[in-house]
DNA sequence: TTATATTTGTCAATACTTGACAAGTCAGTA
DNA sequence: TACTGACTTGTCAAGTATTGACAAATATAA
């Protein structure tokens, strides 16, 4: 399964050898919710991947296209006109501009 | 809102004379269901995707990519990263072939 | 007006997702 | 072996979101 976002806070924990325990506390959840989060067991909330950037020091932008990416992937993966669909969706941002979420 | 799976039943639909009480029942749902699928109001179910191919007789693939492209829409409209995370879906599914949903 | 087609609004029922917890595994070490 | 710490797994209720069904509104034409 497609864990792009999952792996790469992984990997961003590990490298400021921090423990699960010491993060999930940070985005107001348990342990085992953030385990289930980096595994792509669960998604993250749109939320948490801003506090995330935050605590791991990275572009916001980067790890969200990783989080939307796999919620894309999520919403694809088990049709075969998989590309054809995105190209379509590709056309349809080209034409339709996408406005921002409002901010709250 | 984009809504180009919407817009071609509808497009079919006129094209063979039908009217939404004409089609609706073949698709077990009621007029004004189906009015807001046409309308993007609402997503149509996977299966009423296939069913709605038969009904106007054309591929299911076109109609199948139209409807998943609406519902990719759905989830990035609201980012201005979307283009990076539909390219990094796109990589994804080169690496993580995609396995076919199981026909029920 | 009357009839027919479509759209709009509401709401309960259903389905999905999330959060929280207990219990489990696994690796390292005494 | 037993203990400890880090992480994972399973379950389930609470919280959200989606769907289906219906009544009512609007629109268009005769």
């Amino acid at each position: 399964m497609a864990n792009q976002f999952g792996d790469r806070i992984r990997q961003l924990r590990e490298k400021e050898n921090l423990l699960l325990r010491q993060v999930a506390p940070q985005l107001e959840m348990d342990t085992p919710m953030l385990s289930k989060i980096e595994r792509g067991e669960r998604f993250a909330k749109r939320e948490q991947v801003t506090q995330l950037s935050k605590i791991f020091n990275v572009p916001e932008d980067d790890l969200l296209s990783l989080w939307l990416a796999d919620k894309v992937y999520d919403v694809v993966k088990d049709e075969d006109v998989a590309f054809k669909a995105l190209s379509a969706t590709e056309e349809e941002l080209k034409i339709n501009p996408n406005r921002k979420k409002p901010p709250r």
